[in-house]
DNA sequence: GCCCTGGGTAAGCGCTTGCTTAGCGTGCCC
DNA sequence: GGGCACGCTAAGCAAGCGCTTACCCAGGGC
């Protein structure tokens, strides 16, 4: 159980991060949430940065994996958009304090960590641009700029953490059905 | 000419906010950047809240202004909605600094602010949706959640502001055109 | 010529910040 | 049962913060 004090510590800086940003938290506060002196905080972690480096690989990772699980090969590009956009809008959805974080603090990063979360995030837009890419080589899709509608695509389930509330009427399955309808309506080709 | 120290002064903020963050940000940095001595900024406004509060109402009545211009009632519903998106995502793209500040550091300001400027923002979901109306009641659109369709079209435009880049490959124009387009095959109608 | 007003400054106050230091208690090894 | 590693704390340091104070000076009215 020795562990606990780690996590305790990660999430006191999920929950104090996403309510005020990274600058706006002080590591009294984090440390407070957690229920432990100021100092303890650099027990487990040499500095704020660190804290909030930690946070936000975590929550990349755990991103990418959804989606990468979401993008099975063996199934037509449509059913894989759907996939694929409603899972991301779904983890946005219930980690939506991670989320936060996870957009809108990535200039707080150090440079060194900022690249290592951005290759994540390249990651995350490759693999959207692989299924609209097979979409349109089997004729599902029209697609003409594949690059820009990707990224408009995840603009979708990116910006939900800017206006989602977990106490709202929607919950995340309602967004995720709505996004992946809609990113189907973006994208599929109709014979007319 | 004396009306210019107090614009420096704004435009400063615009910088400065929009680099690194409203809470980062220090007064003496947007004094150096006006260059004007620390105390000067507080000649003309009471508090560096104050000042985030003019960036934000001014960019929020800007795009107000905007989306409500590309509201023409005498044009078709389609036509209105590639207007708005086309119009409001230009908008976001050529004023990608104020757009970053006035989406990002809406919770800075004070309660009383942020009630000034979530009704602003309420007027301009509340035109997207007339319009997304208009077009079901003349059998023009298919969309069967009005309000989430209006906000997840809107999100294209708002995040915008977090990847555009005034120097990069693409003018505002190639993103308002891509985001009007794949707003309409959002909610078009097709028969067949 | 005098004063007043308004945009400006140098200096600094009180407080908070991220982080450090020196030390404390508990449990485990031998 | 002595030593020691580990998780933790009380106290505090240097730096930086938003904002204030006391003062300066040019221009206009009378």
């Amino acid at each position: 159980m020795t562990a606990t004090a780690r996590e305790r510590l990660l999430e006191a800086a999920v929950e104090a991060f996403a309510e005020k940003g990274f600058t706006a938290t002080t590591t009294r506060d984090i440390a407070a949430r957690a229920g432990m002196s100021p100092a303890a905080v650099y027990v487990h972690h040499d500095t704020k940065e660190s804290l909030l480096f930690t946070v936000s690989l975590d929550g990349h990772r755990s991103a990418l994996d959804v989606v990468e699980r979401a993008d099975d090969p063996r199934s037509t590009p449509p059913e894989r958009l759907r996939r694929y956009v409603h899972d991301f809008s779904a983890w946005h959805a219930s980690h939506s304090r991670v989320g936060r974080i996870v957009q809108y603090e990535f200039d707080a990063l150090t440079p060194e960590h900022r690249a290592e979360v951005a290759a994540l995030r390249r990651a995350i837009e490759g693999v959207m641009q692989r299924v609209l890419e097979a979409g349109v080589a089997s004729g599902d899709f029209a697609v003409d700029d594949v690059t820009g509608t990707a990224r408009a695509i995840l603009s979708l389930s990116i910006d939900l953490v800017r206006w989602f509330s977990p106490t709202g009427p929607q919950t995340p399955e309602d967004v995720a059905e709505l996004h992946s309808r809609l990113a189907l309506r973006m994208v599929l080709a109709h014979d007319d």
